[in-house]
DNA sequence: AGTCACCTGATT
DNA sequence: AATCAGGTGACT
């Protein structure tokens, strides 16, 4: 699920059910989550202290510590993070869980492993993050800016969209949804769009990822109670030889570094 | 700059 | 049984 708008529903989320909570013990199943760092090194960070926070940085949710440790978790492709009432309940594909104080558990649930959870001190943080480029959501966002970083690339546009270390925070779906809103070819070389079309790009980007967000809390707050049409309307991705809500030509699927992408060849251009 | 491996689960 | 999946990083 997490592209951007996930990992900001999943930390208002713990933002509510967690902050406050104690940690009583750390458990992690795959090593592999926690690596480079070793279980015990994990553990030990966040035995007892308590959940003071929770911000996002690109797909990533923070959780910070009372100890000064930060949690930082990455959802990968399949991740999502959430408190239960009792971690023997758990679902089998819970990867690491850290048990409070008063019984509930703060779970990260990962069916494919391609995660990753860490627990830095303020220094290892910011190694962590500085990669990671502008939040799409921030004042920072400006349409000089995506034309500053748009010159300087020679990618394929949906590809440069998909760089954490230009944009933070958008993955295939919402790269591939703000191009059609854009109207925008996907395979169109960023660094040779007009200053006009990236405009319209960064406002397509700025009010899909808004949409989105809406999406994801109503999805993500209610537990178990998913309604229908709750979740993000996609315009194109997923919609393969369904008629372009614009101009009703056929969608198409085509692949691009290994991914597929969605667009409509009528007026994306 | 482009491909592939990393994992597992759901779906065809 | 085979294919596909909303993400990365490590590799040519």
């Amino acid at each position: 699920m997490p592209e951007l708008p996930e990992a900001e529903a999943v930390m208002q989320r713990l933002r509510r059910q967690g902050i406050g909570s104690t940690i009583a013990e750390m458990h992690v199943e795959r090593p592999k989550i926690v690596a480079p760092q070793t279980i015990d090194e994990v553990s030990a960070r966040v035995h007892g202290a308590t959940i003071t926070g929770a911000r996002r940085r690109g797909k990533q949710v923070l959780i910070g510590l009372s100890n000064g440790f930060t949690i930082r978790v990455h959802l990968g492709m399949t991740g999502d993070l959430y408190v239960v009432a009792d971690h023997r309940l758990r679902a089998h594909t819970v990867r690491a869980w850290a048990r409070f104080s008063d019984g509930r558990a703060l779970v990260f649930d990962d069916p494919r492993v391609l995660g990753h959870l860490h627990v830095h001190d303020a220094r290892e943080l910011e190694q962590a993050i500085e990669h990671l480029g502008v939040e799409p959501l921030s004042r920072r966002f400006t349409p000089e800016l995506v034309g500053q970083l748009a010159a300087a690339s020679k990618q394929p546009i949906k590809l440069f969209l998909m760089d954490q270390t230009r944009i933070a925070g958008l993955g295939n779906i919402y790269a591939a949804e703000s191009l059609w809103h854009a109207a925008i070819h996907p395979a169109r070389i960023a660094g040779k769009l007009r200053t006009q079309r990236l405009a319209r790009l960064r406002t397509a980007i700025v009010g899909v990822l808004t949409d989105a967000i809406q999406s994801a809390f109503a999805a993500y707050m209610r537990p178990g109670r998913f309604r229908e049409g709750e979740a993000f309307a996609a315009q194109v991705y997923g919609r393969d030889g369904e008629p372009c809500r614009r101009c009703g030509r056929k969608i198409r699927r085509m692949e691009q570094g290994g991914r597929s992408t969605y667009y409509c060849p009528g007026c994306q251009n």
